[in-house]
DNA sequence: CTAGGGTTAG
């Protein structure tokens, strides 16, 4: 089968896994496409830097293209700055200095999310002089990221100096500046700034609600929830998850009944978050009707979906539940999946089984982590 | 063809 540009574009759109991704590369260089720098080169590209597997594959494709333009070394940037290893996005950054082709404001956004990522402020200074340098300091989107940029780092006063400098800011600059606040956690500070808003939307109203239950004031965040004008998925999953994540199993699973009874979709947040609940209150059974329910909606192949539920049936002593979700019901697995289930085995006196599957793991290619090694040592205890 | 703010498991 060859295939031309129009179909291998609606392919790449959906294009979900890097199996998926393969297939369709193998299709596009038959007929050239793959080596098109027009189009389909480029969205292959894009497909396999934003595929989160798929990070090695993207850089080979990359290496092909004898002279990359800004785009292409855009895509590798972003790809790299949401990966494991956010340095990397730097690298090609300095690259693409190297190889004198100038950054516009897309690979800004991008190498700055990269900063964040690596929570490096000395990185994220230097990054705001080629900002200045290249004449990008008044650009929205750009000062926006500067802004969540410096939040993340911790530096509030850079934030808020980022903040100043740009000329006509939008609701999502607003929005970012007061989620800078509750990063360090200046509850206070975002308060008289969220009143201060000349605009308000949803997400606003989200930023509040997220930034006080990661403070532990639970209390402020339900009056907010009640009083808001609208709520959407993301209210909900914030509230059931930060009661979930204080210790108030039972507010979870009672704002998780109200989702159900206003007559909305839970989404697979919600469902970790209100599964968290039920594992920390050994509350089986309204984790079974949990599992029926994500059967139903088939976010079963959710990977962290799948984790939820398996720290809920080991928490709740349930480790033959524990090992069917594991060994029949998660095609996917990461190394959440495979701790929870070392981890699971181990405590339940399982020692011999668990050391099995300790290396079983490595087998398929997971490099364990502390976490593992800590749940392997539980064999020694018990 | 690419971008900024809010929710995700051990």
């Amino acid at each position: 089968m060859s295939i031309n540009h129009h179909l291998c574009i609606s392919l790449l759109r959906d294009c979900k896994t890097l199996s998926h991704l393969k297939q369709i590369h193998a299709h596009a260089s038959k007929t050239g496409l793959d080596a098109d720098p027009l189009i389909a080169g480029k969205l292959l590209l894009l497909a396999a830097a934003t595929l989160a597997d798929a990070l090695d594959y993207s850089r080979r494709l990359f290496s092909h293209f004898p002279s990359p333009d800004p785009f292409m070394y855009n895509t590798l940037i972003r790809g790299l700055s949401e990966s494991d290893h956010p340095h990397h996005s730097l690298l090609t950054y300095n690259q693409m200095r190297l190889d004198s082709v100038p950054p516009d404001s897309f690979s800004f956004a991008f190498v700055l999310k990269a900063a964040a990522n690596c929570r490096s402020l000395n990185i994220g200074w230097q990054l705001h002089t080629h900002v200045i340098h290249h004449g990008f300091e008044s650009h929205l989107f750009v000062g926006t990221t500067l802004v969540s940029m410096y939040g993340e780092c911790g530096c509030l006063d850079s934030a808020r100096k980022a903040f100043d400098d740009i000329p006509q800011p939008n609701v999502v600059a607003w929005n970012a500046i007061v989620a800078a606040c509750f990063r360090v956690d200046d509850v206070k500070g975002a308060q008289r700034l969220f009143e201060r808003m000349p605009w308000k939307n949803l997400t606003s109203w989200n930023v509040m609600l997220a930034g006080y239950t990661k403070a532990g004031e639970l209390w402020s965040a339900r009056s907010l929830f009640l009083a808001m004008p609208n709520k959407d998925a993301v209210s909900w999953s914030t509230m059931i998850t930060g009661f979930a994540s204080n210790g108030l199993f039972n507010y979870a699973l009672s704002f998780f009944r109200e989702l159900l009874r206003e007559g909305c979709r839970p989404n697979e947040v919600s469902l970790t978050g209100v599964l968290s609940a039920c594992a920390q209150a050994g509350a089986l059974e309204s984790g079974k009707i949990l599992h029926a329910c994500i059967e139903k909606a088939g976010l079963s192949s959710i990977v962290s979906v799948g984790n939820a539920l398996l720290d809920m049936y080991a928490r709740c002593g349930s480790i033959l539940m524990t090992s069917r979700v594991f060994n029949w019901e998660m095609e996917k697995k990461s190394i959440v999946s495979w701790t929870s289930m070392i981890a699971a085995l181990a405590m339940h006196g399982y020692g011999k089984e668990a050391l099995q599957l300790f290396h079983k793991m490595q087998e398929h290619g997971t490099r364990p982590d502390g976490i593992t090694f800590i749940s392997v040592l539980w064999i020694l205890i018990l």
